[in-house]
DNA sequence: GTCCAGGCATGCA
DNA sequence: TGCATGCATGGA
C-alpha cells in the first residue's frame, strides 16, 4: 500500500481486493450511499468520508492525515492482505468460482455499538429496511456533520429515548430491545470495549446476555464490530449456503469462516 | 391480499 | 446444540 497526498485528497494505491459495492453495499454496514459517479458516502466513527475508486487507487477526498491514519486505514482493514486470504478460500471449490465472480469483498471494523445497534435491528428484517431505520435513528438522534450526514448516535443519547420512540422510526417489536440495550450500555452494565477484548467464546457468552441478541447477532457483532474473523453469522441465506457443506466447512476457512461467509452471502443471495 | 426479510424470546413437551 | 409460535413493518 502507498500513500500519497494528492492537495486535500489522500490517494491509496496498491490495495489489492478492494471493490467498493461489494464492500461498502453488501449488508456489512448500513450507512454507505452510491453516488451516481460510483463513488460512495458515508459515516462511520463520527466522520463523514466521500470515497472512490479510479483504477486501482482508492482516493480519500477532503481527509485529514489524522483521519486517514488515525480511523480509516483500520476501518476498511488496508493492513490486511485479503488478496491472500481469498487464494487460500480459493482452494474450495464454490468460493472459487465465487470469488472470482464477486472478487474484493473486504471486512469493515465497525465500531462495536453501532454494530450492535445495527444488527439487533436486522433481524427478521431486510436490508433496505434496515438501512431506512438506522437513517431515521441517526437523522433524529445523532449529530449532523452537513449535507445531511449524521453520526451514529450514543449510547448515551439513545439511553434517554423510550419505546416509543424507538417504535416510531420504525423498529418494530425490536424497539424494546433497543430501549433496554441503549441504557444498559450507557449504564455500564454492558461494557462492549471489555467484550471485545476478551476470548471469543467468553465475548460471545457475554453478547447471548443481552436481552434480544441471540447467536446470529452475536456473531454479527464479533466479526463485524470486534473483529474475530473466525465467526460465521448464519442467517437464513447462509442455512441455505450450508446444504452444500453437509459435512462442515473445509479446512482453508479455518479462522477466516466469517470472512468465507462475506462471500457465500453474496453468492446466495445472488443464486439461491 | 400474501409472503418474506442478515431472528429472538417465550412457553411447552 | 429440542420445537412451535408470535412478533412490526415495508417492499415485492
Amino acid at each position: 500500500m502507498r500513500v500519497e497526498r494528492i492537495e486535500n485528497n489522500i490517494v491509496v494505491s496498491g490495495v489489492r481486493c478492494f471493490d467498493l459495492d461489494l464492500t461498502l453495499d453488501c449488508g456489512q454496514a448500513f450507512r454507505w450511499q452510491r453516488q451516481e459517479d460510483s463513488s460512495y458516502c458515508g459515516v462511520a466513527g463520527g466522520r463523514f468520508l466521500h470515497i472512490s475508486k479510479q483504477d486501482d487507487n482508492l482516493i480519500f477526498e477532503n481527509t485529514t492525515d489524522e483521519d486517514f491514519y488515525g480511523f480509516w486505514v483500520d476501518y476498511f482493514d488496508l493492513e490486511k492482505d485479503y488478496d491472500e486470504i481469498c487464494q487460500r478460500l480459493k482452494s474450495d471449490t464454490l468460493l472459487s468460482s465465487t470469488i472470482d465472480e464477486y472478487y474484493g469483498i473486504r471486512i469493515l471494523n465497525q465500531e462495536s455499538w453501532e454494530a450492535l445497534c445495527s444488527f439487533v435491528i436486522s433481524q427478521q428484517n431486510n436490508i433496505k429496511r434496515i438501512k431506512l431505520i438506522i437513517s431515521r435513528l441517526c437523522e433524529k438522534y445523532g449529530d449532523e456533520l452537513g449535507n445531511g450526514y449524521y453520526t451514529f448516535p450514543s449510547a448515551q443519547r439513545l439511553s434517554e429515548l423510550s419505546v416509543e420512540d424507538f417504535a416510531e422510526l420504525g423498529a418494530g417489536y425490536r424497539a424494546k430491545y433497543l430501549e433496554r440495550l441503549a441504557k444498559a450500555v450507557a449504564g455500564g452494565e454492558i461494557d462492549l470495549q471489555a467484550i471485545k477484548a476478551m476470548p471469543l467464546e467468553q465475548a460471545k457468552k457475554e453478547l447471548l446476555k443481552i436481552y434480544g441478541v441471540g447467536t446470529k447477532v452475536a456473531d454479527c457483532v464479533l466479526l463485524f464490530g470486534m473483529r474475530f474473523y473466525s465467526c460465521c453469522p448464519l442467517d437464513v441465506w447462509m442455512k441455505r449456503v450450508m446444504e452444500y457443506y453437509p459435512d462442515g466447512f473445509p479446512k482453508c476457512f479455518e479462522g477466516i469462516e466469517g470472512i468465507a461467509q462475506q462471500y457465500l452471502f453474496h453468492w446466495a443471495r445472488n443464486n439461491l
